[in-house]
Parts: structure tokens; C-alpha cells; sequence
DNA sequence: GTCTATAATATGATAGAC
DNA sequence: GTCTATCATATTATAGAC
């Protein structure tokens, strides 16, 4: 009970956060392949080694696990979205941004796979924010897309498509990784797809 | 019991094929938004208009509907592909179809996503038709964009990973639709979408 | 904090009347 | 062929001992 080395707001012990993150991690595995309903409680103790009464003291329920989940994925999604900088060159700024989106969608596909059933399930619990915080920062970096454009650095093109197509082959290496796997030698050459969704994406866009 | 106006094997009256095919109607409705667990045969009969043992009469299971729509999509989504002639002008051929994909991804969104989610779940029940028959048409068209490229009709790209591009960037106007109607003024334009696309996809393939 | 046991509910599938 | 009623099971969530 004692609070001498709690510092914030919310009063969580070290071992409690390592709990927690314990969950939301074991979690991701489970949701981001069979979705909410396909995904039991006890899939997810069993994963995290622990009971499922225990599971359900660290989050009240099933849901609260998957919102915390939804919330925790989305933080980091955005940021080298955001990152894209007006003052840059736009090839190199565009290059880093797809690589930087490649890399995650082998490193990390789960997170990917958890967003992408959530919007194919009607992204009930994210289409506020889609609508009002996503936008506005799309559209800002569809102005900087547009911007460039202008200044004759970028052969014109919609910008908002744009970014939807960045998007789309980006992180179809992660959603679709196992219809890939299928139809390729495996392991996938990364460097090779790195290379070739650049040219794909960005050859059409360079000035020369 | 009479089958007088019967010709072939399975033999089904022609009330029966149109049940079957209601269910299945109904069903890719709910299937392609909430997958496989998230659906219940409950949801499936209420849109039908039937009784759950009436839908059970007609499939004998849950998993015997979705294998059924599982099957009947994917006959349909190879067709456009197939169709990449290799004797035709390649630009003529790539554009026919990304925008014949693009068409499919606005008309026919569900069955996309009934595909998508079942690839991201791991797709247990095709993993084996795309390693083989899916693989071969694949490697096949993927050797038509090699020659084109070769006989300098192409500027060079690895060929399978510009399929892999135009089903993601395609596709995701079916799978995303969420998304997209969240970042764009509703209803979207159609016109705009395609012609952004095919720019973006195939800008950089073309030689002069 | 963690467990076993269990309540409460939802759902797949079947039995049997009509 | 279609229905109501029901069984059997799975799963969320809680109660209460330790």
C-alpha cells in the first residue's frame, strides 16, 4: 500500500505496468489474426502465462483490452507520417517515408493487421478520430505533397491518392504477408521489395 | 421426389439454388464485415428472412457456409488477371485492368474484404490453392510483364511486386472504404480515384 | 494479487411437430 | 421444407477463498 515511490497521477506499481503491457502484448498476437470475436480471454492468458480471472484483474474486460490495445497501436502509427518535412527534398522525404513504412510492416505486422480488421469491421471505435484528427493531418501533408507539386519538384498527381496508394502497398507486406509468402520464394527478399515499391511508387513522381 | 426437369448431378430444384444463394448473399454481408467468429448464423437468417434451422437445412454448418462463399469469391477474382494478354499493348493491358480492379473494389466491396480478412486470419482454407494454382497464373503474368519489359515496351520493375502493388493500391478502395470516406469529402469521386490511381501505378512504367 | 469454482449468457446445432 | 423448442457447449465475467 505504500505510495513513497509512485511519482504520477495514475498510481501503478512497475510490476503492474509490466503486467499490463504483458497482456496488451499477448493480446496483439491473438487479435491481430482473429479479430475481437475470434479472440478469447483464455487464448490470451494462455499466452501470457497467466489465469484468466488474473487477466480480467488487470483490465475489467475483454474490451477494455481491446481498446487499450487499439489506442496504444494507433500512438505510434503516425509518426513518421508526421515527420514528412516540407523543407525537405521531396524524393528524399517521400524515400525515407515508404522505407520507413516497409520496415515496420516486416518488423511489426501485427499492429498493421489489428488496424487494418478494425477499419474492414467498420472502425466503430475509431471513425471519430479518423474523421477529425487523422483528416486534418492528412490533409496537411497532402497541402505539403500539393506544395511541392507546384514548385514543379513533383510531377502533379492527386495528392490524397497519393497517399492512400503509400499506404495501401506499404502495409500490404504486412496484412497480406502470408498470401506473399505463397506466391514467393521464401524468406521474401526485403531489400528487394524495398527497392522495387520505391521504383514502383516514386519513379513516376521524380522530375528528372 | 419427381426429376423429370432435372440434366445434372447435384441434383437441385431450382428453389433450393435461389435459397442457397440468399443465404450466401446475406452471409458475405456479414462475414466480409465481422469475419468468421463475429458472425452468427442468428444475424445470417434475420437477413434472409429465415429461421436458423431453416438456414441449417440448407448448409449443414457455420463453417459450411463460409467455406461455400469462400469458394464462389474467389472464382470471380481471378478473371480480369487471366484476362493480361500478352500479345496486346502492354499500357492498353494494364490499364484495362487496374481500372476493371478498381470498378470490382467500388461495385463489389465485400468480397474483397471476405478475402482479406480470411488472408489475415491466416487464410487456413486457401493456403494450399494459392501456394499451387494461385502461384502458377501468377508467375505466368509475372513472366508476360518480364517480356514486355524485355522487348523495352516496360520500363524495368520486378514483376511481382508490381502485382503485389496494383492488387493492394486496388483493393484498398474496397478494404479501406472506411477510411477513405473518413479523409474525403462522401460521396467519393470515382473518376478522380481512377485516374489518380492508374497515374500512379503505371506513370513510371511507360517508355516515352 | 492470484487462484478455483461458478454464475450468466450467447450460440451452434439438433429433435421432432406440422 | 419450415417451424418451435431445446440441448450442448463455449465464453465472459464475477464471487469468494487463500
Amino acid at each position: 500500500m505504500s505510495r513513497t515511490s509512485d511519482d504520477s497521477a495514475p498510481k501503478k506499481t512497475r510490476i503492474q505496468e509490466r503486467r499490463e503491457k504483458l497482456v496488451l502484448d499477448c493480446a496483439l498476437e491473438a487479435f491481430a489474426t482473429n479479430g475481437f470475436h475470434g479472440t478469447t480471454i483464455d487464448q490470451i492468458a494462455a499466452k501470457a502465462d497467466l489465469s484468466k480471472p488474473n487477466v480480467l484483474y488487470y483490465f475489467k474486460s475483454k474490451e477494455d483490452i481491446y481498446l487499450s490495445l487499439l489506442q496504444r497501436t494507433l500512438e505510434g502509427w503516425l509518426d513518421p507520417f508526421i515527420a514528412i518535412d516540407v523543407a525537405g527534398d521531396p524524393m528524399t522525404e517521400l524515400e525515407a517515408y515508404v522505407l520507413a513504412k516497409m520496415d515496420m510492416s516486416f518488423d511489426q505486422p501485427l499492429p498493421s493487421r489489428l488496424f487494418a480488421i478494425e477499419v474492414m469491421s467498420g472502425a466503430t471505435q475509431m471513425k471519430q478520430s479518423m474523421r477529425t484528427t487523422l483528416r486534418a493531418i492528412v490533409d496537411e501533408k497532402a497541402a505539403v505533397f500539393q506544395t511541392w507539386m507546384d514548385q514543379g519538384k513533383l510531377k502533379p498527381v492527386d495528392p490524397h491518392h497519393l497517399i492512400f496508394s503509400i499506404w495501401s502497398v506499404t502495409q500490404h507486406y504486412a496484412d497480406f504477408a502470408v498470401q506473399i509468402e505463397c506466391l514467393l520464394d521464401k524468406p521474401p527478399n526485403r531489400a528487394l521489395a524495398k527497392a522495387a515499391v520505391i521504383d514502383i511508387l516514386l519513379r513516376g513522381l521524380r522530375v528528372n
